[in-house]
DNA sequence: ATTAAAATTTAGATTAACCTAAAAATAAAT
DNA sequence: ATTTATTTTTAGGTTAATCTAAATTTTAAT
């Protein structure tokens, strides 16, 4: 039986490969998990004499095939917590994601299988990430970070980079949310800064930080 | 922060004491809990320094009104994760206590609330045990084990002693669930066995272990 | 190519939650 | 009232998961 500890380690080395990098690297996983390296070096090293992460001295994890599957379950069900969390019982996105952290963790075959069927077998959580199938497949959208684009065009978010309540609380009180429109007005060179308006209204500007952190799909 | 095994071990007190005993006995928790009575004495030595119980050496433990309150949360969470899993998930009621026991260690203000009103605020879960209000209040049913009635009398059933899958599912079998009436045709004297008559259809004897787990209200 | 900085691993400890075996206290039986 | 049986506690140990501090390896910079 696999703890929640190490569910947590595979989440970690999952989110850190899932683009580009090969491996995850001991101070990233610490980062992610809020412990120290010493002990990532001993968890991984465990992972590894169970055959879930594969890994070689000072390069660092990856998942295996086994290592990978528990990581997007565990993705799939704490994706679609959230959406019962919204649908369901109407809490608001940025509460959600810590619920979602502990249920997550929840072991029935029945379960999960259950809960998709009941939430209408969404494809997207109330973030706009994507919810893998039962086969541990993702949907990729094609989308930009909202600092991608041009004076004059116009975007419709379609998902954001944190799910940090702050962050989402800091959008709500801008009235941003998923399906909102953001035109790029200027792009301040100075400070690399965009001004926006929102949905053909209010105006605001973004430090870069902010506008990389948004994903939209082109108008 | 409190851990799941605190919780368990607190709820065990609470359910060795619910009845009429003032104090859990070492033994009796190991029970519940399969673990060893010196890991109990260990936990209940901790749980005692947290004042979530009052111990006292060779005599057992009991529930301090802290532990009292988290022990009836976790209850009424308990139940209320198995309506959910009936109402809407459509699991069936010999199913849903495995589950259950993991969901009701999750650790969430809003959410108890929000579940409970979006269940419609249940006053029993399905397995015909009564959910303690948020304030620890249960509602308390005047039920019989079946085995106290006498020949002739009728009883609709209301409750079940044990939420074990097989016994549930033995109950099944027979067409037994919540609202079911059972009929006394024969008390048996030389095993002390019950013959029943099953929603006015089949006929069965029940031992009296079976027939004690059993509660009825009489009609 | 050295040297300095950063990342990673090892060493040594700690804590929670468990275990078995043995000792001590309480309860039951003769 | 002793003896016997049962219950409970203590003693000593294990494992998972964490920590800090020190050593080692890799990477970056001069
Ligand atoms: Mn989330
Ligand atoms: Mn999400
Ligand atoms: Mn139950
Ligand atoms: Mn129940």
């Amino acid at each position: 039986m696999i703890s929640f500890a190490e569910e947590n380690y595979l989440k970690a080395i999952f989110k850190i490969t899932e683009r580009d990098r090969k491996s995850a690297g001991t101070n990233a996983i610490a980062g992610i998990l809020n412990t120290s390296a010493a002990s990532v070096t001993d968890m991984i090293q465990r992972l590894s004499e169970k055959e879930l992460v594969s890994y070689e001295k000072y390069k660092g994890a990856s998942l295996s095939p086994a290592g990978n599957k528990i990581a997007t379950d565990l993705i799939r069900k704490h994706r679609l917590w959230e959406v019962f969390l919204v649908d369901k019982l109407h809490f608001s996105w940025e509460k959600i994601h810590d619920i979602a952290e502990q249920m997550e963790h929840i072991k029935s075959d029945d379960l999960i299988d259950k809960l998709d069927n009941y939430l209408g077998n969404p494809r997207f959580d109330p973030h706009g990430d994507p919810i893998p199938t039962k086969e541990g497949k993702f949907m990729i959208r094609n989308q930009y970070s909202l600092d991608l684009l041009l004076e004059g065009e116009t975007g419709v978010l379609v998902g954001v980079r944190h799910h940090e309540t702050d962050f989402l609380n800091y959008l709500n009180e801008l009235k941003i949310a998923l399906g909102t429109e953001l035109r790029i007005l200027k792009k301040l060179e100075f400070d690399k800064s965009t001004r926006v308006r929102i949905n053909n209204a209010e105006e605001v500007i973004f430090p870069k930080k902010i506008a990389r952190d948004l994903y939209v799909k082109k108008k």
